[in-house]
DNA sequence: GCTTGTTGCTTCGGATTCGAAGCAACTGGG
DNA sequence: CCCAGTTGCTTCGAATCCGAAGCAACAAGC
């Protein structure tokens, strides 16, 4: 498999390559003003935003993963965390007894605005100040094409679930 | 000082949460190509190439641990987990005894031309194929850009002036 | 040569993550 | 109504990660 193992030219390289080390530096820097903000972890903070954004303020929980990118048990595991501190509450959803609500509570969103402008202001010093308005746009539009080719493409393993193969 | 609470544009958002998704979906799909293919995680992978790289196929623990971003404490228990493998050496440098110089194994080079191939298919067909010969360009540029500033930017430094006012 | 201070790495404890297995609720065919 | 199959979430065990504290080797000042 795979014998064509053309090699990258360095462009290509450092698009990866930068791509990487941005999204991990962003990432940690994040993390830590979250942390000392509001003492949320950056999934937390994640979860809190999506839900803080959903007209009723809440989603079932297969939803919120699939939004979040993280696996269905690393997510039950933060939720329980939420709900222990206030800021989210659980119930079994009235259609599905098997499907569980994740609800944001005002504590939730009072957290969610404690920390926000600094989250903001991280974005800002960190990620914008470099960019031109143009550069911004194009960001959006490349990577979110790219985002849209990764949700299009199959979760590329040779499922134990095959089914409906046409 | 709440001066600037400046909520982001639309484009702006989705270049951030385009960023997040892309390095995080690529990343969890580079991480199962590694681990079927070679047994290696992300970082263990990231090392090994480092080294690869280097001239002479050495590092210091600390040069490595900035170039992967990760934090020290980590490193050391992936090293000795590569070196356990027998993927790579450890040693005390000649010239300080206290810095340790970690250095490739032929075994860990093949472990490296193992898993590569897979790793270029996936980045071909996740990150680069939706992507024109210019996109690739603009992207290493102006993420380029972006790391470079980020670089530069102190680590932590930047936001000690605030106080729990809640 | 001692005493401080710094630097480089490791150990330690705790938090977070994942995949696989387990359980409970829906669904469709008989 | 029952049975198998599917779906949604949680529990379980193990791996990985980090920051803080600890330890050893250098560097400076006296």
């Amino acid at each position: 498999m795979a014998d064509t193992p053309r090699s990258f030219d360095p462009t290509e390289l450092g698009a990866y390559f930068a791509l990487i080390e941005v999204s991990s530096l962003l990432r940690h820097t994040v993390e830590q003003q979250l942390r000392e903000a509001g003492d949320l972890s950056y999934v937390q903070f994640q979860l809190l935003a999506r839900l803080g954004n959903s007209p009723d303020g809440s989603y079932r929980m297969t939803d919120l993963a699939d939004g979040v990118v993280y696996s269905r048990s690393g997510l039950t595991y933060q939720a329980q965390s939420l709900e222990q501190r206030g800021l989210v509450t659980r119930a079994p959803s009235p259609d599905d007894e098997r499907s569980t609500t994740v609800t944001i509570t005002q504590q939730g969103r009072d957290t969610l605005a404690k920390v926000f402008p600094g989250h903001i202001a991280v974005l800002d010093g960190l990620l914008f100040e470099p960019l031109a308005r143009q550069d911004v746009e194009v960001l959006a539009d490349v990577l979110g094409r790219v985002r849209d080719h990764m949700r299009a493409a199959p979760p590329r393993s040779a499922a134990p679930r095959r089914r409906k193969t046409s």
